[in-house]
DNA sequence: CGATCCCGCCAGCGG
DNA sequence: CCGCTGGCGGGATCG
């Protein structure tokens, strides 16, 4: 892994040192062993890499607030450099990095100038979405995105799963936090998780505090540390264009986020030669799954392959862990949403191609670039026995499998489960020519001949239920107390969707700027309304940058 | 005045 | 014990 310090990331023009180098730089020499330089050749560049600095009008330099506040500013206004190390920053903490980036909060704190505080914050955040990891104390690795497609695809099969709130956290060593550590990630694991299984892919602020508070923490003021959390996150999420700020109309000022990033994930463990993400790290899931701690997480599993046919699909983090069966190779609905726009390179799920027929629709599932098992299930429970196999031998060049559904069921919000499954472990299959569906065509494009198979599955053997287990009716979460124990009040379910806005319209762009974590952290590749740059060196808070 | 978020105190924990 | 971590909420700022 390469490791590199950001004092290493100063240019050489750089030569104030912010506060905390003064008296951190010795440990944080000493803790930089590793010097190689990340790759640089991240396309993902930032699209803002200046400072917008909180506008202070016209007016003179007010007193500086505190020592540490007047220091900020001198060593601000004395580095015209500063923007420049930022920008440097963002280059070198690219969005897929290829190799893994060792960051120390000492390093960050003082290279951007900021109080190690605020970087716990966005770290949490960051962490909530894999995109960084807790190395030891005071480092983290920077993974960028690499595992956030799949970190989102396990967020939203939990909670779809569970209806209720992730189970509690575990850090790195499975230990169980009982404290309130954790808290902000927790709440933002479930924040993002509320926009995943929102139709509306919108919620108001309040609708989320409300959701996501503490069970005793009814209180105005608990109520109100919710909200100031909710911004914290909010800001970061938005850093990284994965919501954006929005209002309710008809309400006032009542803000609400809308999701921008991706809803729909390929199945788990599945299809990883379809990862096509810009850095073209197929392993990325399978990393993901194998280094996440998160609660969401089962220890890794000796083959993705067996791992998928043994698991359940359900009930995915409250079993013994030393059997603890990995949840995230259930693959389950793949939501058909008409007019979603697949991002570059995620799949497969499955997506809504055409509803110019009356009476079926078009959906496909993508990127099949290796020979699969399709499990289709009849109804919406995959947990049920599948109603058949769908085999795609590799020799077949099939790409995508297209399926007509019946357009009596409207698009929005359709699934369809399936369970794509890698042919290893189901040699039993026997591979035909043809591709046959089975009873109520007509099915797939006219003159397919896509050379899979369809299958009604087979009453299961003992053995194959013991070894492969795909027959077996899926437990049903919850399967622990902790997630039979409904989190919100009164509703008995966690995820309260869809929590449909009547209408949204976009925050005014600019009013007020970007939010504290977001400027602390340029986190993000910055969407197109930002606000302008303003002067340099002005004595404002800093706001670092990644 | 509500929305937003800056800021730092301080408790808990682990090395 | 001390530094790391992060929960928490007062209060400033903005529109």
């Amino acid at each position: 892994m390469f490791c590199v310090s950001l004092k290493d990331l100063s240019s050489p023009e750089r030569t104030t040192h912010l506060p905390g180098d003064v008296h951190r730089s010795g440990k944080a020499q000493k803790e930089n062993i590793c010097t190689a330089l990340p790759s640089l050749a991240d396309p993902l560049t930032p699209t803002d890499p200046l400072t917008p600095v909180k506008h202070t009008g016209d007016t003179p330099l007010p007193e500086p607030w505190t020592p540490t506040a007047n220091l900020k500013m001198l060593i601000s206004a004395a580095s015209p450099d500063i923007r420049q190390m930022r920008q440097r920053f963002l280059a070198l903490y690219p969005d897929y990095p290829q190799d893994n980036v060792s960051i120390s909060l000492d390093e960050v704190a003082a290279s951007l100038g900021v109080e190690r505080r605020r970087i716990y914050d966005i770290i949490n955040v960051l962490e909530s979405l894999t995109m960084v990891d807790r190395e030891a104390k005071n480092r983290y690795t920077w993974y960028g995105r690499r595992r956030l497609h799949a970190r989102l695809g396990q967020l939203q099969r939990l909670a779809q799963q569970q209806g209720c709130s992730p189970a509690p956290f575990e850090d790195g060593d499975g230990a169980m936090a009982n404290r309130k550590d954790k808290s902000l990630r927790l709440m933002s694991e479930r924040f993002v998780s509320l926009f995943l299984v929102s139709e509306s892919r919108s919620i108001t602020l309040e609708n989320a505090a409300r959701l996501l508070i503490d069970q005793q923490a009814t209180s105005h003021s608990k109520y109100k540390t919710k909200v100031r959390r909710l911004y914290d996150i909010a800001n970061v999420l938005t850093s990284l264009a994965l919501i954006r700020k929005v209002h309710v109309q008809d309400q006032g000022r009542k803000p609400a986020f809308q999701w921008l990033g991706p809803v729909h994930f390929r199945p788990p463990g599945v299809a990883m030669a379809a990862d096509a993400q810009p850095g073209g790290v197929s392993h990325s899931d399978l990393e993901a799954r194998r280094t996440d701690h998160s609660s969401f997480n089962a220890p890794p599993t000796r083959s993705t392959a067996h791992r998928l046919v043994n698991s359940a699909p359900c009930s995915p983090t409250s079993r013994p862990a030393a059997v603890s069966q990995q949840p995230l190779d259930c693959s389950r609905h793949a939501p058909l949403d008409l007019g979603y726009a697949n991002e570059a390179g995620s799949a497969p799920s499955l997506h809504p191609e055409d509803d110019s027929s009356p009476n079926h629709r078009l959906a496909y599932l993508p990127s099949l670039s290796q020979p699969s098992v399709v499990l289709l299930y009849e109804g919406q429970r995959c947990w049920a026995q599948p109603s058949h196999y769908l085999y795609v031998p590799r020799e077949t060049g099939l790409n995508n499998i297209n399926f007509l559904l019946s357009a009596s069921q409207s698009a929005a919000g359709l699934s369809l489960p399936y369970l794509l499954i890698p042919p290893s472990p189901l040699g039993f299959l026997s591979p035909a020519a043809n591709f046959l569906v089975g009873e109520a065509g007509p099915y797939g494009p006219p003159g397919a001949e896509l050379g899979a198979t369809l299958v009604p599955l087979p009453p299961p053997s003992p053995e194959q239920s013991e070894t492969y287990d795909l027959s077996k009716p899926r437990p049903l979460t919850p399967c622990t107390p902790k997630e039979a124990t409904p989190t919100l009040r009164g509703s008995g379910s966690f995820f309260q969707t869809p929590m449909t806005l009547d209408s949204v319209v976009p925050a005014a762009g600019g009013r007020r700027k970007r939010g504290s974590a977001q400027r602390r952290l340029d986190v993000g590749h910055a969407p197109a309304s930002r606000e302008p740059i303003t002067a340099l060196g002005s004595p404002t808070r800093t706001r670092p940058h990644i």
